[in-house]
DNA sequence: TCTGGGGTCCTCCCTCGT
DNA sequence: TCTGACGAGGGAGGACCC
């Protein structure tokens, strides 16, 4: 079971006991790659890695044929096809995707209003609201499954708990087109079998933390005194982990989650040395940073700055900003003056730039727009007052700046993008 | 053999103000 | 005026997730 190519497939039966649950873990099947079969039928049945088939790529989904020579996500391409090499590569196609993904949630917001995407291919559903309409937790997950199938054609696995983690834990093991119940009386039982690696937040580097002091299972973790934990992994992931092997996961389905930074990075498909080339690139990722901001109704406080260097080291400057901004030019200026205080002793493989972000209510009086025109105009303004006068001026332009919102925070704020 | 891109959260260290 | 303790906040980096 959860052996990740698809050959542990579990299906809790119609009876199935689901007395204290609540919590749904929607999770689609091999999404993109399920996606690219769905639009090309010829494919279904083959080894399908998604990802771009030159230079750096990593595989961003495979099927589960692939799978099965061991083919896995993030996974570089050419590795792929060494392990696979009749595997057929497939561009990734975003949009088609976020289409679907959106589907997809409409069909979850037709049952509850309780639902947390996750990410674009996987929610959290908390049904317990909707019993008298729709019936118990388990009931609610197969029709969300035979309509999910009915009205996109893909598949999901479903995991039925008490707690989120629990039910992302069920879904994971039901994979693929599955079904896993756990009622609350057997979250215990369930939990304790399963290796430490399961544990949302146990990575590989938690895990050899674990591991190197025999602990394997969750049942190891329940007989291992908290102190122990907390030496292994530090107080805080020592604390959550101690909970979340008890079954405690007091998270609620959360409707309201915000993004709190934006960022954009890319690695170049040669490393660059050239500083003039890398200080542009930064401008154009600071463009796209302040966009996304602008467009969310939102500015950054900090502004970091990521390079990754030929041997795959990768360093880190951030810089708290005076004065908030959504100004793709401020941004960029300071990206590049934190670039140009790094040392760099080899050419660049990556470069990123992220803001890390501040509700525009929040910062202190600041106006709204909802439109872009608006915005473009309000930026070449404050672009040109930064050229003539320095960032003094970007200030009080931005506090005395036309509002047409009134300050009050949006209603209805537009959706994070999806990641894909 | 090669390792994407978009995020969150945590820890450690340092600086600064009291 | 100097010194040490302490907490808050910023910055860097790592681990983790999808």
């Amino acid at each position: 079971m959860g052996r990740g190519d698809g050959s542990g497939r579990i299906v809790s039966p119609e009876d199935a006991d689901d007395t204290d649950t609540g919590i749904l873990h929607v999770d689609m099947d091999a999404f993109y790659a399920s996606v690219e079969i769905l639009d090309d039928p010829s494919l279904r049945g083959k080894p399908i890695v998604v990802g771009a088939p030159e230079g750096r790529s990593v595989v961003s989904s495979a099927s589960y044929e692939a799978r099965r020579f061991g083919v896995r996500s993030a996974m570089p391409v050419s590795q792929a096809l060494r392990l696979c090499p009749t595997a057929i590569v497939v561009q990734p196609h975003f949009d088609r995707y976020v289409e679907l993904s959106r589907r997809v949630m409409d069909i979850f917001r037709s049952v509850t209003p309780l639902v947390e995407p996750l990410s674009i291919d996987e929610a959290f559903l908390d049904v317990r609201g909707a019993r008298r309409l729709w019936g118990s937790p388990g009931h609610i997950a197969r029709m969300l499954r035979a309509r999910v199938l009915d009205e996109t054609g893909l598949t999901c696995s479903i995991g039925v708990a008490a707690t989120k983690h629990v039910a992302k834990m069920a879904s994971t093991i039901s994979k693929p087109d599955g079904l896993l119940i756990v009622p609350g009386a057997d979250t215990q039982a369930f939990l304790a079998a399963r290796p430490v690696r399961a544990l949302w937040g146990v990575g590989p580097k938690s895990a050899e933390a674990l591991e190197g002091r025999g602990i394997h299972t969750v049942a190891d973790v329940l007989a291992t005194p908290r102190a122990v934990l907390d030496r292994a992994l530090g107080p805080a992931m020592g604390d959550r982990i101690w909970h979340l092997a008890r079954g405690i996961d007091p998270r609620e389905v959360d409707t309201q989650r915000i993004e709190k930074s934006v960022g954009h990075e890319e690695t170049f498909h040669e490393d660059v040395s050239d500083a003039a080339i890398l200080r542009s690139e930064l401008r154009r990722l600071a463009d796209r940073v302040g966009a996304r901001l602008r467009q969310g109704g939102w500015e950054a406080r900090t502004v970091a700055l990521k390079l990754r260097f030929a041997d795959f080291t990768t360093i880190s400057r951030s810089q708290t900003l005076p004065e908030p901004t959504s100004v793709s030019q401020r941004i960029g200026a300071a990206a590049v003056e934190l670039f140009d205080s790094v040392d760099r002793y080899l050419p660049v493989r990556l470069i990123g730039v992220r803001g890390e972000r501040l509700q525009i209510a929040e910062a202190g009086g600041l106006a709204l727009w909802d439109d872009d025109e608006d915005w473009r105009r309000v930026e070449d303004a404050l672009d040109g007052a930064t050229a003539r006068f320095g960032r003094g001026a970007v200030t009080r332009a931005t506090h005395l700046g036309p509002s047409r919102g009134g300050g009050s925070l949006p209603s209805h704020p537009r959706p994070p993008e999806p990641r894909p």
